[in-house]
DNA sequence: CTGCCAAGATTGCAACAGCATTACGGGGAT
DNA sequence: ATCCCCGTAATGCTGTTGCAATCTTGGCAG
């Protein structure tokens, strides 16, 4: 579980931190809302506890522009602007909550659980191919049912195949996909992927095979 | 958009029927849970705003009852019990935001408004895996009816894995889930939780087994 | 039809990066 | 004062992978 406070009080971002990680819970913090959201766009957060005042700006302004950028992260603003309609300009802006300082640690966890139970959902597209599904996102691969465990290199190859399944793949978009510029090979390790991949799909009863064109590159078909 | 108002104040109720109206909001009203319970099962309501105190019984009984009935509709306690510990009880209880009263109508409805932008699904609270029962928002891990206290770090690292159990978790992902971006690592500490939550997993014979892919990451998965 | 050659397939092997394990000690909590 | 967590580092281990040697296939020309 990790979450993104921004917040400019040392302090009380100090002593939240500790609370939270007292119950599990890693938090990043930041004083800026530029550094927060490079932040957001590099790390995935399970909630964001957004101050008001900042230094560079009203914490609100914020939401509409994670929003934008397609960041659907629940926001609790965690603020001392504690007025009725102060609450309903957040809230309207985006927020999922809106707890008023100062306030108890125990209901701050106890919100942020509520917005925990109603997560963002994302559907994992999954490449299907004969008996395969591939989950690119997180380099899964099963026939069937049964987990494949595949090393890295073969993993990426067949990634490469599949994203493509059906049609011809360069030989040379094949080595990129599996090799970055530093690591460059001066053999048929491709070549050796390829085979032990083949060998690896057949004991799985996949339904596919790998078939080479000459001089072009190979595919991925159904049996 | 249909709401369901439990409340035994009648004025209260009817001045917030009236209010909602306006809004284009059609309310059901009852004073009664057990008639609440059959109105829920029969419409289906895009927010519940519950009372506590009610004439057959404490309003926040409904919640789980309501939960355990495969019911994910936003529930939002509408009470004047708001004190702090109060909002507590009623927020683990289930319901999804709390509201003291007396409160401007513009407030709920920003906060009706906040609920319906949330997916409608409930997350479930407890993973399973082989023998392992896991509440990641209580920090609870059962290894059958066993309760396993885990160092922090560690359970960090089985949350981690237990929440796409089965699936590859890279070991960067699993770096973040234990570490914020302030304290890096130069060492393998990680790899350590790996083998000290392994011993701990088989000593605690909770059936599981932790999986690692050379050069990816590490998975959960039953023996 | 046949022969030749280049491209591909296969596989053993050795090297090494990545992993597992464990002991140690500092530091925080009880 | 004691205990335990946790980062560090040393050690040993192992699976993956690049390489190369060898065999097979396919295409093309005569």
């Amino acid at each position: 579980m990790r979450l993104l406070l921004i917040e400019d009080e040392r302090e009380l971002a100090n002593a939240l931190s500790a609370a939270l990680s007292k119950q599990g819970i890693v938090t990043d913090h930041t004083l800026y809302l530029a550094d927060a959201f490079e932040l957001t766009l590099q790390n995935k957060y399970d909630a964001i506890l957004l101050d008001r005042r900042l230094p560079d700006g009203e914490g609100l302004t914020f939401i509409p522009k994670l929003r934008r950028a397609g960041v659907d992260t629940p926001v609790l603003v965690l603020t001392a602007r504690n007025e009725p309609m102060e609450r309903v300009e957040g809230l309207d802006l985006g927020a999922d909550d809106y707890l008023g300082k100062p306030f108890l640690v125990e209901e701050l966890m106890a919100r942020v659980r509520a917005l925990l139970r109603r997560p963002p959902t994302l559907e994992e597209q999954c490449i299907r191919v004969g008996r395969l599904h591939i989950d690119p996102l997180h380099l899964d691969v099963l026939s069937g049912s049964v987990p494949l465990d595949l090393p890295k290199r073969e993993l990426l190859v067949l990634q490469a195949l599949a994203k493509r399944k059906g049609k011809t793949v360069l030989r040379s978009t094949l080595e990129d996909a599996v090799y970055n510029y530093e690591e460059e090979i001066q053999s048929n390790a491709l070549d050796a992927h390829i085979s032990r991949l083949r060998k690896r799909l057949a004991e799985a009863d996949a339904g596919v095979t790998i078939h080479n064109i000459r001089g072009v590159g190979y595919l991925l078909r159904e049996e």
